[in-house]
Parts: structure tokens; sequence; C-alpha cells
DNA sequence: TCAAAGTGTTATGTAAAGACAACATTGAAC
DNA sequence: GTTCAATGTTGTCTTTACATAACACTTTGA
């Protein structure tokens, strides 16, 4: 990826916070299992820099580390909530009677912050 | 990346199937707001192929795409329950008083698949 | 129906993700 | 304390993620 992206290279604070503290949640799930950093990372076909920076919380990481170590430490029930159209109400109120494939029209989101 | 490694690759189905969800959740909820993929990747810093591939649910893409995607949506919140070690039950029964900061010896789950 | 906007697809270039290796540091077990 | 495994750090190399651009297809709003 060239230039680094806005997103990955300086993401907004809420968004780097959220990823530390997923990698620092990781991480205590790793400990209490009693898994070196090594191990866990041999299950997920990675290598062990992948898990630490994982638990760092790097933003540029591929997702399928993220996930990957969830899948191995058997969390990855919670990630099914993870903006479950069911639990969104603020998009079930904004999805006022229609469901379209594509979106067009006026834009609910377009100028807000 | 060289070579591709297994968990970005070939994940296992468990893993592919959550990011697909999880793509086609963030999707639902982009379209509820009427908001098309290059607005939302305008907002996010990113080309609208990374939107795209999110909603694909691609393994390689980076974790900031997917949460970037959630933070724009409004969706980050649900973010925080993810591996949290206080719901993280399995994991508090392995802990038996005590909190290390590494991972030594016996394992508790060296070879159980 | 039909035009325009949204989305998908393909191709090319570039910069970084991730592997691997070697060494330093830290902390748990004894 | 001492030892040794776990983790952090640095550096090089290969492969690929992402940007950009051009074009085809599809949906929807008028």
């Amino acid at each position: 990826m060239p230039k680094l992206t806005r997103m990955a290279g300086s993401p907004p604070a809420a968004v780097e916070e959220a990823l530390q503290r997923l990698g620092r949640n990781i991480r205590t799930a790793r400990l209490r299992r009693r898994l070196p950093q090594a191990a866990l990372a041999e299950r997920m076909g990675v290598s062990r820099f992948v898990v630490a920076d994982v638990e760092k919380g790097k933003p540029t990481t591929g997702v399928a580390a993220y996930v990957g170590a969830l899948w191995v430490l058997g969390l990855l029930g919670d990630l099914s909530r993870l903006a479950d159209p069911d639990r969104d109400e603020e998009g079930k109120t904004l999805e006022r009677a229609r469901s379209p494939s594509r979106a067009r029209g006026r834009r609910a989101l377009s100028d807000e912050f």
C-alpha cells in the first residue's frame, strides 16, 4: 500500500484506541491460557511477529490476524454481534420502509461533522 | 507479506465466515444510511476499492479499514466488547489465582485439536 | 424507458506487510 | 541469585495491499 492511508497511517483517536484495547484484550486472553506468542502464531499459521503486532493494536495488520487470534482463543463468538443489523437501531430508523441494494438519493449522513 | 499466510490465504471456515458476515453487516449499515461506497471511503481516507474489499470480508485487508468503517458508521461501540476480559469466562477459569505478564509453565491449551 | 449514479472488474505501479534471522532484554521458575 | 524461556528490537528481502485509471454492468429515480 502506497503512501500509508490516513486510516492506517494516523487513524482518528477513537479508532486507534479501539484497536489498542482489542490488542490488549487478546493478549490478556492469551496469557490466561498460558500460551506463548509463538504457539498462538503457529496455530494461526503466521510468525510470532504478527501476533506481537496484533497485541499492540497495529492498524496496518490484516484483519485475518486479529480474527484468527480470536478464533484460536475461542473468542470468535463475540464477533458475530459486531455491526449486527438487528441491533443497529439508528440504521433501522434511517431505513424508512425500503431496502435498496444501492445507495442512491439524498444521503442521510452526508455532512454532519 | 510473503507467501500469503495460511490465515490470510485460506483461513479456516469459521474465520472466513465471520469475516464475510462482518462485511455484509457493514454493507447493510452503509446502505441503510444511504451512503455510497465512495463517500464512506472518502471519510475513511481510503479508496472505494478498500470499502468494497471490506464488504466482501477480504481477509488480507488491514484492520484499520474494518474498524474505520465501523467508526464512520457509528458502530464502534460494539467493538469494545470483543474479547473483553471481564466476559471471558473460560479465560477467568484458566487463570487460577495469578496474572503473569509472560506465558511460562505448563500450557493450558497446548494440544487439544 | 433511459440517463445517471453506484458498483464491479481489470490492469499497472509503488510502498509497506509479513517472513526470517540475530541479538538484547525481561521475567518466571527453581 | 541464576537460568532459560518469552518477548522486544533491528534489519533485510520478498510479496502483495492499496492507489489510480479505464471500462462494463446494473440499479433507480424521473
